[in-house]
DNA sequence: CTGAAAGCGCTAACAA
DNA sequence: TTGTTAGCGCTTTCAG
């Protein structure tokens, strides 16, 4: 009994194709990899018996004697992570891209799954590794089991100690980004909601914020500024505690997109018009930000090209050796829909 | 020049264990692969050496060898829909368990990157694939390329030609749960806000609501249902619509959580208590579901179940033979929290 | 320009 | 119980 199961790809080989063009499977092998000095009448008859066989070689075998298998391994600390599925989406399709596979790993956060899975694609062999964070950019020591020079890329996570290149988005960037679209829209007195203070982003946004209307010539004022967490339920009672006190804000900057939809409901409820009477900004640009009523103004997490950035620094270790080992900061760009309104520049403006 | 790159995994192979442990390779492999007839004591050599040299063995040369990978494919046709993380989370989860490897492929829809994906993992010598939709359960016709004799399931999508065993969720029996639970909080009019018409489970989730009152001998009233598009800035104007009629309804059962929410607002601004005043049930137990106020009770899609049973289904088919080509249905269980309150029932309740 | 030969690391008869 | 042998399908010197 063969325990060998019919595989599923034709059981054709190159010495079939040999066979059939009347060569050398060395031959064959030539004109498959594109190998010059090869007579243009022998490369077309191999082609040929190619093409009739409708031969396809077996990359197994190709492995085994180049070691080198054109797949990558992803591994997520969350793969139902808010973030996950669009970098997964930047780092599959520069795979596809350049003919490369990507294997798909969930760690949970452990870092003994983390190991095992390592492990497992050491064994198989891949070319190189992708360390995910699926929600929260964090800095991190080293991958959980020595990978000994097989490339890796961290990415929404950084090291500054382990030679790693890391890719994470430009959060300062981002938040300076927002508070100037909010100063250009004329408004004096930010308001700003926050995610909790064991986020590195809650801090960054908030100096990208600080330092922003500062070179405006504001002044920084704490009483413009609440934090919780992320998500909605927390965006109500702060917005409403802003909007409560004697000078209210004129604008708010949500640093997610789920407080500022929580703030542009308290607003409405307070019988204000947005954008007319107040301005909103969110973070992140989540699917639903352009659903809203009216649609949110949003700083953009660059996530797919987050993911497409890591691919690339991840193939081209694999192909042309590493690349510089730092920390790649991709831009925040904004994204304008209804929730702010740019005001005429004072020059052109009526007077 | 050598073009081998210094594999990443030591190079240590079966026979450098073999040597150490003063047997031939062939020794060796038996005990790696707990073949019998290996006396205690080589066993023990065996291992011993194994350890000493931390050998691992090559998973590619194995693969060669025996016409098996112990990897999956998984294809998406978007793999930012909205429940496609879930699913991907069972698939991987199952098959990490049983030391199976998942390769993540996006086709964005389109055949010819479908058939590109699978000739690639044909190429690869995968064991089995599973070709999933992201956000829509369809009835489709076979893969975008024969697949032979290699398994493959299909997910969130399925098929009554093709011969292929299909994973979907029970919407008929979800909308029946649903329903029947807003029934026994002695509901009597209960209004529906449904997705749109090209989506299958618009009409079966309809079915299922419908059947249900008609078995309580309630009348279905078309006038109480409501059709849109899934999401958020839908549910506004229908639930207005619904609520606004001579006799509106005393309870909603929102096909979405996202219209479910929208829905919630409405209600709220017609300065109405939920559950007090008028019960919400959702469909989908989307994350968000859990933080509205009040927290909403949904009929969840059991995604990561049915990402399990996908995975099951194609081990067992891998391992076994073909599993039954039938189409299972995921039963969809209510979370049952805040937007609901089950009355007493008659025969305990206060005369 | 082409082919013969060796071997990537492993497993599986078969012999001993 | 163990070892010898013969490949899996491919690439790559090296000789012709």
């Amino acid at each position: 009994m063969s325990t060998k199961k019919p595989s599923s790809s034709s059981n054709i080989t190159i010495r079939d194709v040999a066979q059939l063009a009347g060569v050398s499977p060395a031959t064959v092998s030539k004109v498959l990899n594109g190998i010059p000095y090869v007579s243009p009448d022998t490369h077309a008859r191999v082609q040929a018996a190619v093409e009739q066989l409708q031969f396809r070689p077996n990359s197994i075998a190709r492995s085994l004697k180049m070691s080198r298998t054109s797949t990558l391994g992803l591994i997520t600390n969350d793969l139902e992570g808010v973030f996950t599925m669009s970098m997964m989406r930047g780092v599959e399709e520069v795979a596809a891209e350049q003919g490369f596979s990507v294997f798909l790993c969930n760690s949970y956060g452990e870092p003994e799954r983390e190991r095992a899975h390592l492990q497992v694609l050491l064994d198989k062999q891949i070319d190189g590794v992708i360390l995910m964070n699926g929600f929260r950019v964090h800095e991190r020591g080293a991958p959980a089991l020595s990978l000994g020079n097989m490339p890796v890329v961290y990415l929404f996570q950084y090291t500054r100690t382990s030679g790693i290149p890391s890719v994470i988005p430009d959060d300062f960037g981002g938040a300076v980004t927002g508070t100037q679209h909010l100063l250009d829209c004329g408004h004096q007195r930010i308001g700003v909601i926050n995610g909790p203070p064991n986020y590195e982003a809650t801090h960054i946004r908030l100096a990208g914020y600080r330092q922003t209307i500062e070179a405006a010539g504001l002044t920084f004022d704490p009483a413009l500024v609440r934090a919780g967490k992320w998500y909605e339920s927390f965006g109500y009672a702060l917005t409403n505690d802003l909007l409560s006190q004697a000078e209210p804000p004129d604008s708010l900057f949500c640093m997610s997109d789920s407080l500022a939809v929580a703030a542009m409901s308290v607003v409405r409820e307070r019988g204000l018009n947005i954008p007319r009477d107040i301005s909103v900004v969110g973070f992140d640009n989540r699917a639903f930000a352009g659903h809203q009523t009216p649609p949110l103004t949003t700083v953009k997490l660059p996530l797919v090209e987050m993911g497409r950035l890591a691919g690339e620094l991840l193939l081209q270790a694999i192909k042309a050796g590493k690349p510089a080992d730092e920390i790649y900061r991709v831009p925040c760009e904004l994204i304008q829909r209804a929730s702010t309104r740019l005001m005429a520049s004072p020059e052109s403006g009526v007077n």
